[in-house]
DNA sequence: ATATGTGAAGGGTTTCACAGCC
DNA sequence: GGCTGTGAAACCCTTCACATAT
């Protein structure tokens, strides 16, 4: 399996639970803009609209971080920038490589939330020797055969894997073995890697396909409960299957239509 | 709030859990995989192993389905790759259209792991004149200008928005009101959007301070369940800690450690 | 003998609603 | 009066373990 086990037991002292966590980055942006435009205070529900979640929750998840809020008034904000960031772990310095400049490697390497946040791209890494010394948002790439080096003399913990997905798993095994314990994986593939290091990934065309189911459902509400033929979604639809679709070169399936199943 | 309500009531008929469908994806990539290896047949065991995931779960999701295995045997690859592919809705063309062609755009624009489901990047739209006519991925940049038009003559009813913060709720309400119900979203804002419209949001810098959150955990296990300073992480870190931090002007808390909140 | 399909148990997350404090 | 902080309820998701089918 990838990731080991999927338990992650290490701490457990003061448990924030997971989902928690993934929200704090989005209460830390609204927050940071509140800041830019010196509000001195918010309230649960305010701050809980321009982050696009519920109050309830959002109160529910600062009470995990201790007690931050005043009753009958409301957040300071500044303060809470400060202790969300905190604990993030985005008041010390996260050095980071990227490896794969390609197109996507490129745009991360431009990308901005990056460097006003904790994050300083440390280096960009590229098999291809062609690459080697082109400056990319401001930054010479290096060669693959400098990658253990890199990493070492930059205590780099964080690596961004922007490969394709044949060369991922490689690139990850070289990385972890460096020393690099946490990885963001933009690459199409189930990364295995040891215990003690965390992958997230980021699959563009999963979240296509998420936004693909719901949008068959919504087409085929308006001519009820049915999966009906393709083109019969609601809109005027458009160019009739090309079809490149890959699917399958027989299909056991009756025909092409609402199985129906619904368990009991 | 964002999105409207976060029920969705809508369909109800023949539920489908939404963790279940966020997975149906890396079924179908493990099953295209095995599929091109000419491989027959799988079972959970072997299938779970090859999308990371844990075979109970994954018996489970496919229950949702139907009964599309054989005791006993396992299931049948291309049978499975049919039906999730049917019931994701990939078998029919999907027309997309990009905004925001910069690096983000751009890298987008040539990935491959569209094409190969059922997307197709019907159009390239850019704010930018310069940008106008100019090939990217072999498709021609178009003006802003042109959005309705666009998503009009093709039916487009998926969206991927990759422009810069500023501009993207603007995009989204042109996109909205051209008739796009399913938004991709990887500008850092949140998008408030009419019922009925899907948005499913990316976030580079989000998924990095999740890892960042971890990462401080495991340095700050070394030396015992506290907060530490910066640069108390385990490996030799780097550059002590900017501090850019816009700390606050005061704290109320403790200091600035372990609130060991921990409710009961 | 082997591997699926699924009730039931368990754990985590969200929402409710109100006590507590300003 | 207003708004936070939080037990308790409701909900969803995962995992277990075994009946069921080949």
């Amino acid at each position: 399996m990838a990731t080991g086990r999927t338990h992650r037991p290490a701490t457990r002292s003061r448990g924030i639970p997971e989902a928690t966590v993934a929200r704090l980055p989005l209460y830390l942006r609204a927050l940071t803009a509140l800041s830019e435009r010196s509000v001195p205070t918010v309230s649960s529900e305010e701050l809980a609209a321009a982050a696009g979640v519920n109050s309830a929750k959002l109160r529910k998840d600062f009470s995990y971080l201790g007690s931050y809020g005043t009753r009958g008034v409301g957040y300071d904000v500044e303060y809470l920038v400060y202790q969300i960031s905190r604990e993030l772990g985005l008041t010390q310095d996260w050095p980071v490589v990227i490896v794969g400049i390609g197109n996507l490697g490129a745009a991360l390497a431009n990308y901005g939330g990056f460097a006003s946040r904790g994050f300083r791209v440390a280096a960009l890494i590229d098999a291809d020797p062609a690459m080697a010394g082109k400056p990319v948002a401001g930054i010479a790439v290096q060669h693959t055969d400098e990658l253990e080096h890199i990493i070492e003399s930059n205590g780099v913990s964080i690596g961004v894997i922007a490969t394709p997905a044949g060369a991922a798993q490689q690139v990850c095994d070289r990385l972890v073995a460096a020393g690099v314990t946490s990885i963001l994986n933009f690459a199409p593939t189930v990364l295995t890697v040891p215990d003690g290091v965390d992958v997230r990934k980021v699959d563009l065309s999963i979240e296509l396909q998420i936004l693909a189911f719901h949008e068959q459902r919504k087409a085929g509400e308006e001519t009820g409960p049915e999966g009906g033929a393709p083109t019969t979604s609601g809109r005027p639809a458009a160019v009739a299957a090309a079809a490149e679709a890959a699917v399958a070169g027989e299909r056991k399936g009756p025909d092409g239509d609402v199985p129906a199943v619904m368990p009991a």
